[in-house]
DNA sequence: AGTTAATTGTGTATTTTATACACTTTTTAC
DNA sequence: GTAAAAAGTGTATAAAATACACAATTAACT
């Protein structure tokens, strides 16, 4: 690796919210971090551009070296300049983010790193910087989303239940919706397979599970249909 | 003004796709530039962001310089950041757009600009740099908002009428439209007033002009049930 | 074993919204 | 005065979103 390569651009970061579904809730991924400023901190994981890189591959790449989280799709949320943000010296960020089922993307300490967690949302330590400022806009981004897209099908664990999906749609939207009618349009959309199990380790009555179903999805998406989240 | 609000941050910079509604057509602002790189050539709008400065007010302040159009709201479109965008160093561009009545805007030509001029989206001069990517990216954009909001309303003319309107959604879409459809559905709206006046200097039958009911808009927008463009 | 409580699962009727579609009126140019 | 171009106008149909209630299953409790 050349010496241009691992040079970093000292006013330009990314931030990475990464959104996870697991037994109903929604949480997100924090790392504790090694260094000074916010030592000792859950944040966001996060890090500087380098000089020769585009932002998506930064996203990636600092994703990585912080959660050992490979192969993500990161999808650009906003850009944060507020001039104190970051207390040394000025540094703009790109947010960033992905919704996955945790289980897909096992974590490990990386670099800068001390310790790599989930949280639930509501459920949140207090985070330095502006880092709940970013997850409240990738939020508001993924609720625009769902609207309109079947989001998060490729990134559901390999089997679930329908009242898990609706809980996860019910918190993304942060309301209730209607239960015969979520699954009406679900259904409509043909992209999931009824499998002849039910969940197991249950109070009362158990759900059936569901897989999703990827060759529709595939040939939904090359008629241009469907759009990757 | 001290010396530190004049420096500026050499790696980012704003570009502004300013589009126009005029005579039926969609048409945008471009600046002929004074200097190099490129010097002569049709460009957008753009200039480097200051130290302290928000990305907002840079997009603003970068505007009012080069083309004297002051007091409009900008809106952020995405970032650009191609490493061989600008030839001479890395650049990261932000990229914003806004739609006018031009009418309401004069321009003038301002400082690092030899010239200022609309021009219609079908008749575009060859651009430097990524800024025809720019331009087909704020488009993209317009045609999203569009949609699901009464896109333009505030900066139409004064007075227009609704094949004006209509030619206005065509172009920004792509695509013909039902005429009876389109009216009905912008008179469920409830933002127009018909006025007793026709058109003048018209080649066949006049149409009547309407002009936008601020009122009522306001009403609605108190109620949540509109947003700003 | 029977009862209670929690959760899953299922269909229809109504309202709202989007779409498709054709002729008359006005005005200018010839 | 007639031909040509554009403005203006309403209804019927299809599609999508919403509202709504009860029976079935299972675990916990007595």
């Amino acid at each position: 690796m050349s010496h241009v390569l691992k040079e970093i651009i000292k006013n330009l970061s990314v931030d990475c919210a990464i959104f996870g579904f697991e037994k109903s809730f929604l949480e997100i991924l924090l790392i504790k971090r090694k260094r000074n400023p916010e030592k000792g901190r859950w944040a966001l994981p996060g890090g500087f551009i380098k000089k020769e890189e585009l932002v998506d591959q930064a996203a990636k790449r600092v994703l990585e070296e912080t959660t050992g989280i490979t192969n993500l799709y990161l999808e650009d949320v906003a850009f944060f300049d507020a001039p104190e943000r970051f207390p040394l010296w000025r540094v703009f960020t790109f947010g960033y983010f992905a919704l996955v089922s945790p289980e897909n993307y096992p974590v490990h300490i990386g670099i800068d790193t001390t310790d790599v967690k989930w949280f639930k949302l509501n459920e949140l330590p207090d985070l330095p910087f502006d880092h709940k400022y970013i997850i409240d806009t990738a939020l508001e981004k993924l609720r625009n989303r769902v609207r309109y897209r079947p989001i998060g099908f490729e990134l559901l664990p390999a089997k679930f239940t329908l009242p898990q999906l609706q809980h996860l749609y019910e918190s993304i939207l942060d309301k209730k919706l209607d239960k015969r009618n979520f699954r009406k349009k679900l259904m409509a959309m043909n992209l999931l397979q009824k499998l002849e199990e039910k969940e197991t380790n249950n109070i009362k009555r158990a759900a059936y599970l569901y897989r999703f179903d990827k060759k529709n999805y595939n040939k939904l998406k090359k008629q241009g249909l469907i759009f990757e989240l």
